[in-house]
DNA sequence: CGTTGTTAGTTACAGAATCAACTACTACCT
DNA sequence: AGGTAGTAGTTGATTCTGTAACTAACAACG
């Protein structure tokens, strides 16, 4: 019995959502994994650093809402690299400022050229409006609760 | 150096969408899991079978763009829960028709409306035309190249 | 100070994703 | 028919993720 329901699994929007953020993240995937061996939240923890400077793994899972687990393993694979270094805050001995490296720095600078010429990429066939108007939408389903 | 870039994080699409997609979907999948133990990808293909009928793994994947291996073993979990009943093709016999079960109907039918309630919740404060554009867009994002 | 509660970050273990190799079968070509 | 190539689906090795338990450090209250 092959009957054609009502529900459309394209109109419900956390499925259509993960189809659109996956198919959109793949070929920027490729390049910071074949270029820099990084999984997606490192290239997070790099933006964050590159783009906000030192800052605690405390604070990048909060403002990402990445869990800390996934920070710290991050940070691991990152310092391995050599594109961050850790140092001890010596006013909360618990936690660690992180800042890029030169080497990081320039990943950072590198990968943010590609996603901005990535992102013009994706919106260029949507005006000017629709494209504002994603983001605002987009922003508000983002917005944790 | 602290310095704040020109370089805006929530302007990057694939960083959108995806913070979007994970926040929109956290909800269903707590139901999902919680009441039948399924994965993202269960409900995906239970959700294919509920609503196309009989098709076999390799058709579920063309239609998701789910990998082989993630479909054998989402079908190995939803046949060892008695959600679907897989049955060799005769004209093939390389492939399996899979079907849901009477439970497996009665799980997608009460996940569906569990979808459809949630999704006109997540839409709510949007107007009608801003959900319809919003929904335009993703389709041709998720569009596969 | 000392006990109790909390926080930053790490680690252990189990479950899940990935990629390549594999089995079983079909299709084509001669 | 026989050989080669291709396809549907599974399995295994490795890596990644998620949860919970852990360590080390701070805070607050007596």
């Amino acid at each position: 019995m092959v009957e054609n329901d009502e529900f459309d699994l394209q109109d419900f929007l956390p499925y259509l959502l993960n189809q659109a953020a996956e198919e959109s993240s793949l070929a920027f995937q490729k390049i910071y994994k074949d270029r820099y061996g990084m999984l997606r939240t490192d290239w997070r923890v790099l933006f964050h650093l590159g783009i906000y400077g030192e800052m605690t793994a405390k604070e990048i899972g909060l403002r990402a809402s990445i869990h800390k687990t996934k920070i710290s393993r991050s940070v691991q694979r990152l310092a391995e690299k050599r594109f961050l270094q850790r140092t001890r805050d010596a006013a909360d001995r618990r936690s660690e400022k992180l800042v890029l490296t030169a080497a990081g720095e320039a990943a950072y600078r590198d990968l943010r050229s590609v996603a901005q010429e990535y992102d013009a990429q994706l919106l260029a066939s949507f005006s000017e409006e629709d494209a504002v108007a994603l983001r605002r939408m987009l922003r508000r389903l983002a917005k944790r609760a």
